[in-house]
RNA sequence: GGUCCCGUGGUCAAGCGGUUAAGACAUCGCCCUUUCACGGCGGUAACAUGGGUUCGAUUCCCGUCGGGAUCACCA
């Protein structure tokens, strides 16, 4: 068959050659050993944690070897897409500390760097110059069958299909038309895809190094896979194959969900003649769900794979950053130890080090991090970043932080800038509830919600804390303050030293730690607050002695 | 079901043929401490399984089992 022929039958309007795409871009000069590498999200309007762990690992090679990390939008797929789309995902990057170096910017900004479009919508010159040679070259063929359909049509016979045959192949009868057949179906207007013609055999293999895996076997492609849709837009494979080699990306990092169909877009590449890039392929974020399996983060199923969710919940972004720096490269927990002022960026961080098991999403992990984080923040910022979250989350919390500005600081800074900081905070989110008794106060409160010792006798509680209203005076300095809770320990049978508390116990009702811990539930009704006399200052002597009687009350009540 | 990937404590994980099998989170205990913390010390706890290869296997090979991914005109 004439394949030039065939190829203008079916691209009659498509002058652009393969060789004038590729003339149409400089080569990029960069140093020895950078690489180009890029996120390809497509606009689903969020994005996936697992998109910021890759665009991390991305960011993190450009920036070690004095690459290049460019966004492109993957948008082909027009059902799929959702407004503004292109702007969350990168808002969101941007939010995470992964602003791209090139490439796509924003729908309202140009887009930066000299390969573009950054969008495959915009593309379709060259998915369409590309397609054409090769079927120009025999490598590709027009198909007749009646594909496409909505998503539900294509998963239905998808199953059917599953359970015909074991592999589906897409080796369909129009691999064999005629020119006169094709050009009878064309006249007659049938649409057609483009698929690819495939050589390849999958009894066998070729060795392929990945740059996570090491060397692997694959077997050859056999699929006729699409490279052009019946509406003429290209599919990943396509749109991958052309803007990776017209964009000159050297290292392609995705999920291996991806790794499957790399046999398909390697015979794609050498169909064209193009080397192909190098690839990463990133374990998959997985979590444990409610039937104790192991899966990937679904969108649909868990609210953590939604990036956004992490600010929502008011993690600082370098406490997430971290956590899946961690994940990335495990040593890097040894190295924060003893770099523990530098950016995260400057971890030898090492692509060939990342571990294929796909890693469970561990939450008290990640919290962890981001005590340690919050614990170093200093008591301003902690307002600052608290403020600015509320301000979008929790509006009656954002209300009272405004108003009470200098008691927050004071609130904040208890226990915090000194050497060993107090590690409360996880996120954002958990301040208001961790300090409701100082922020809200205590009104709504109930007995059941003072954590009192279960040992404790309510007529002891009550005598501590008619004592402790005498003595109290805001006026005393921290060592006179503790010792009048000493002194109130021996008029009701508790030791005020633990030292012959522990030798005796049996002696005592109870030691000093209980008397303050009585004082602390009945100002605060927590048992764990940060440092009692701060938090008393903070009160003030009415308060404390309006909580006290309301706590006396409630006990009496309660006889 | 086919193909591929992966199996070290509850979780994240070092380990590349000989180790008392690191470390972190969680958990438990002790110590420090004038309370809460912070911190320090220590404990419990693992190489999925069966065969090989080897003087010797967590490490290499094969089978089994288990988990995951994928098999679209979605990315």
């Amino acid at each position: 068959m004439d394949y030039i022929k065939l190829a203008n039958l079916l691209f009659p309007d498509v002058d652009l050659t393969v060789k004038e795409c590729f003339e149409a871009f400089p080569k990029r000069i960069l140093p020895e050993k950078a690489e180009v590498v890029r996120i390809a999200p497509s606009p689903t309007g969020y994005l996936h944690i697992g998109s910021v762990y890759g665009a991390f690992i991305d960011k993190l090679i450009a920036y070690h070897t004095n690459g290049v990390y460019y966004m492109r939008l993957e948008d082909t797929d027009s059902k799929r897409e959702v407004e503004n789309a292109g702007d969350i995902a990168y808002n969101m990057l941007s939010l995470f500390g992964l602003k791209p170096d090139e490439g796509y910017a924003g729908s309202d900004k140009k887009e930066i760097g000299a390969y573009g479009e950054y969008v495959q919508s915009k593309r379709q010159r060259y998915y369409l110059a590309f397609a054409k040679h090769l079927v120009s070259i025999g490598r590709a063929y027009p198909c007749f069958c009646s594909g496409g359909g909505s998503k539900e049509d294509i998963l239905k016979r998808r199953q059917e299909e599953l359970e015909k045959t074991n592999d589906i192949e897409e080796k369909d009868k129009c691999r064999d038309l005629t020119y006169e057949e094709i050009e009878k179906n064309i006249k007659d207007n049938k649409p057609f895809a483009i698929r690819l013609k495939s050589s390849g055999n999958p009894e066998r293999t070729f060795s392929f190094k990945d740059e996570i895996k090491g060397v692997r076997e694959i077997r050859e492609n056999a699929k006729d896979i699409v490279i052009l849709k019946s509406d003429f837009t290209p599919p990943y494979a396509l749109a991958h194959v052309v803007d990776d080699s017209l964009m000159q990306t050297t290292l392609v990092v995705r999920g291996e969900e991806w790794y499957p169909s790399l046999a398909s877009h390697l015979e794609l590449f050498n169909a064209f003649n193009i080397k192909p890039p190098k690839y990463a392929h990133t374990p998959v974020v997985c979590k444990i769900d409610e039937d104790g399996n192991k899966r990937k983060l679904s969108k649909r199923k868990d609210k953590e794979a939604d990036a956004r969710y992490f600010i929502e919940q008011g993690y600082p972004v370098s406490s997430v950053m971290e956590y899946l720096l961690n994940l990335i490269n495990s040593d890097f927990e040894d190295w924060r130890r003893q770099n523990p002022t530098l950016s995260y960026f400057e971890f030898p961080f090492k692509v060939s080090k990342i571990g294929s098991n796909n890693p469970m999403f561990d939450f008290q992990k990640l919290n962890d991090y981001s005590k340690q984080v919050i614990s170093r923040f200093s008591a301003l910022d902690v307002y600052d970043r608290c403020l600015s979250w509320a301000k979008s989350y929790d509006n009656a919390f954002y209300k009272i932080l405004r108003d009470k500005k200098d008691f927050s600081i004071k609130l904040f800074s208890i226990d915090r800038e000194g050497k060993n900081p107090r590690k409360d905070i996880a996120k954002w989110s958990d301040v208001s509830s961790l300090y409701d008794y100082m922020f809200f106060g205590v009104e709504n409160k109930n007995l059941a919600d003072y954590e009192f010792d279960e040992n404790l006798l309510k007529e002891d509680i009550i005598n501590v804390l008619s004592e402790y209203k005498k003595v109290y005076n805001r006026q005393d300095d921290k060592q006179t303050w503790f010792d009048k809770i000493k002194a109130i320990c021996p008029k009701f049978g508790f030791c005020d030293n633990m030292k012959d508390f522990k030798k005796e116990p049996q002696k005592y009702k109870g030691s000093v730690a209980d008397v303050s811990g009585i004082i602390r539930v009945a100002t605060t009704t927590r048992k764990n607050t940060p440092d009692l006399y701060f938090l008393l200052d903070l009160m003030g002597k009415e308060e404390i002695n309006n909580r006290i009687d309301k706590v006396i009350k409630l006990l009496r009540e309660g006889e």
